[in-house]
DNA sequence: GCGACAG
DNA sequence: ATCTTGTCGC
């Protein structure tokens, strides 16, 4: 698996707006692993006080949903938070904590959005073509699109759309609670990680690897 | 020009 | 994301 930083890493918005408009054609949106022997959740935390930027990588066994592994790591924060430009801020330290794994996952979920971006290369999808590994993007809000409200029992979905396209879909995991934006990260398609969205969720709202890895990453030291 | 806006 | 205790609900 690729966990280095790619040369040239943009600084501006004008060059990760370049870079986005370029990488955007290299995300493959079929496919996915049947049955992923590992599933890596990630999710990051930004110290304010430290100026530090903490990934949490959670390495889940596809079967049993345990942990099996995990890793932090941090970096200097680089990047502001700009909607539309989260991947600069956040994916050097996810590359990081993933590079400290032992074992490479067959399948990563991310904390945001995958296609479902202004220019179809929000985090998830721009993770997956930098690793060249199946990603998801499962995010707790909307960044872009349109959409009906699902019905409230677990499992309901609806399409998410922008532009005369399905970006997504707008999935309750659970009874009542608030609904997950899934995308298509890289290499599978939008079905596929509808279902192994699902398929990763037990009693709470976010699938097993996203939420170990949220747990994780709350447990940085500073 | 105005409002929206992943984490 | 972050600031932050107790509290409402199942």
């Amino acid at each position: 698996m690729r966990t280095d930083l790619p040369p040239g890493w943009p600084t501006t918005i004008a060059e990760a707006r370049a870079l986005q408009e370029r990488l955007c054609d290299e995300v493959v949106t079929t496919g996915g692993p049947e049955a992923p022997g590992l599933i890596a959740g990630v999710d990051v935390h930004v110290a304010e006080r430290t100026g530090l930027t903490w990934a949490a990588v959670a390495l889940v066994d596809g079967s049993g949903l345990e942990l099996v592994e995990s890793a932090l790591a941090a970096v200097p924060t680089g990047f502001p938070y700009v909607p539309g430009y989260l991947s600069f801020r956040e994916i050097p330290a996810v590359l990081a904590a993933l590079s400290l794994l032992d074992r490479a996952p067959d399948l990563v979920m991310v904390d945001g959005q995958g296609i479902a971006h202004p220019r179809r290369l929000g985090i998830a999808a721009h993770l997956g073509v930098l690793l060249d590994v199946p990603t998801i993007g499962v995010a707790k809000s909307r960044l872009i699109g349109q959409h009906d409200e699902p019905a409230c029992t677990k499992g309901s979905r609806v399409p998410l759309t922008h532009k005369g396209e399905i970006i997504g879909a707008v999935v309750r995991t659970r009874d009542g609670v608030s609904p997950l934006y899934v995308s298509v990260g890289h290499r599978i398609g939008l079905e596929r990680a509808v279902e192994l969205v699902l398929a990763t969720t037990t009693r709470w709202r976010l699938p097993e690897p996203t939420r170990l890895a949220d747990k994780l990453s709350r447990m940085h030291p500073v």
